[in-house]
DNA sequence: TTTATTTACGTAAAGGTTTGCGTAAAATAG
DNA sequence: CTATTTTACGCAAACCTTTACGTAAATAAA
């Protein structure tokens, strides 16, 4: 890698101190206006660019900020962060994205390294099977800024960005009765998360100030794994009466559920060879 | 920001110079036992880490990796990253994630701020509609590290990981035909594209190779917009005789292939009610 | 002409770390 | 007891930039 040229390079062909060279290019100090286009010329000839590391020593700031995020090629995320980086390239700041992959410990050493790599804050959004928080607690004590996205710990006094769970599962409930429905089934994530259960506090809200009671088992549970829930909704196919609409947690559980459905579309609907109209023989991978 | 414990405030401490404490954090050097001994000691219980911003100056390394993509939002290119980011953590770096938005201006920009920003290389997918190379010309000229992903310029010297794009569409399209499809239709992207002629080669390689003769108009094009080459495909529907695959330049195209064969199936073998054995009354949105 | 002011620049420190070189003190050898 | 070696540490420079402070020269005022 070639050098790149300092000020001190500046300052050696102009005879001039380094200190003189750093005025001439802030011009606002005292400055004779020879010296200062003699500097000017010589830095552009020159390509200079202070060096953002000495910069970063002197002023410990670093303009890079951290996103630890539970995987990146989850679509919330990978869209979070092109939001993030939009906004914060545009105000001259660099992103460092670290996955936990949903692992507490990766969480827990990125944000360390994070600290130590003086970035100068983290924006995280954290990985629900973490229940120490410890880790945050001392960040935010030693004064570290840090700002949670979307998933946040149950801690006070802390920053962070999310959507109010309750309010949002209330009114998509409100949609689908508004459409008609008063069999609604709901697909939670895995026993136990926060999110679930707030979700599910506003589809019970918004029956109860409809006036609709919910049927008996419409609420099942499934893993965040590959399966996106299609096993759990199967059950949902067969209670009685059927379910006219399902919610579910989040958008990859309705992929999940979706393809269910579809699976028990084609499986009692199947496609009916005598009303087609159409040659065929057509390949789908 | 509370302030980091240096090696100064070890060596004040201790009554002892910086130059003794890093030795005796180094171990690699005539200090004394017990000196040692104190000194770690005092920096376990002031949790002494030194600080990366200082070595970066001195060694000119950040231990930071740039990654210029069009857009995180694309699975490839995010899964790529979570990629990327798994083995350079694993080694010590970070990593910097910036999006071109497929804008040759921007990719110039983020280019040239990573390596102001001295990061020890980049890696980069470039803008597909980047034609002008002098960017990279300059980076590598200056010796800086630069490894080009799946999308390449086409220059001499430069280092690149990308798939055999002939290869690749040649194996697909053997495989197709190995499944006894003879009306293999191909939908590239926009044209023009130095990928899709790739591809497209591959595709008639494979049918040169087994001695199928390609109809007429198999080929379409698309644009790498929202609607993923819906409409596209539309047009190969009504060709006679009627693709029995289609092969498609990548996944979100083939996304798109599918929605529109389904639509069309939908069309033509409509659901029939009268076989159902099922009660009914299902929203899916 | 002398004093006060301005101008234009250099010096040095600071930010944190590493490392070659020098040097006291201690230890060993003669 | 002197001469040599080893030990254990400090000094200072280097990486690059900024900025408070100092100072010489030039100018303006008295």
């Amino acid at each position: 890698m070639k050098k790149e040229a300092t000020l001190k390079d500046i300052a050696k062909v102009l005879n001039v101190s380094p200190a003189t060279v750093s005025r001439a290019l802030h011009d606002d100090y005292q400055i004779s206006k020879s010296t200062k286009e003699k500097v000017l010329a010589l830095a552009k000839e020159m390509d200079y660019a202070p060096n953002p590391i000495a910069l970063g020593l002197l002023h410990k700031k670093t303009h890079i900020v951290g996103v630890i995020i539970p995987d990146i090629a989850y679509h919330f995320n990978s869209s979070a962060i092109s939001g993030i980086e939009n906004v914060l390239n545009a105000a001259g700041y660099s992103v460092i994205v670290c996955q936990s992959k949903e692992d507490f410990r990766k969480e827990a050493v990125h944000l360390k390294n994070l600290m130590l790599g003086r970035t100068d804050g983290t924006i995280i959004s954290i990985a629900h099977n973490t229940k120490d928080f410890q880790h945050f607690s001392t960040s935010i004590q030693k004064g570290y800024p840090l700002v949670f996205l979307d998933r946040a710990p149950p801690m006070e006094g802390i920053s962070s960005v999310t959507i109010d769970n309750v309010e949002a599962t209330k009114q998509a409930t409100t949609y689908l009765i508004g459409l008609g429905c008063r069999n609604i089934a709901y697909v939670a994530g895995p026993e136990g998360l926060e999110i679930g259960k707030k979700r599910y506090e506003g589809y019970l809200k918004a029956h109860r100030e409809a006036g609709i009671k919910i049927h008996e088992n419409y609420l099942v549970h499934c893993k965040f794994d590959h399966s996106m829930g299609k096993n759990a909704v199967t059950k949902l196919l067969l209670k009685k009466p059927k379910p006219d609409a399902i919610l579910t947690i989040n958008d990859r559980i309705a992929i999940g559920t979706m393809a269910a459905i579809r699976a028990w579309l084609l499986h009692f609907y199947p496609l009916n060879d005598q009303i087609c109209n159409e040659p065929d023989s057509f390949h789908v991978f």
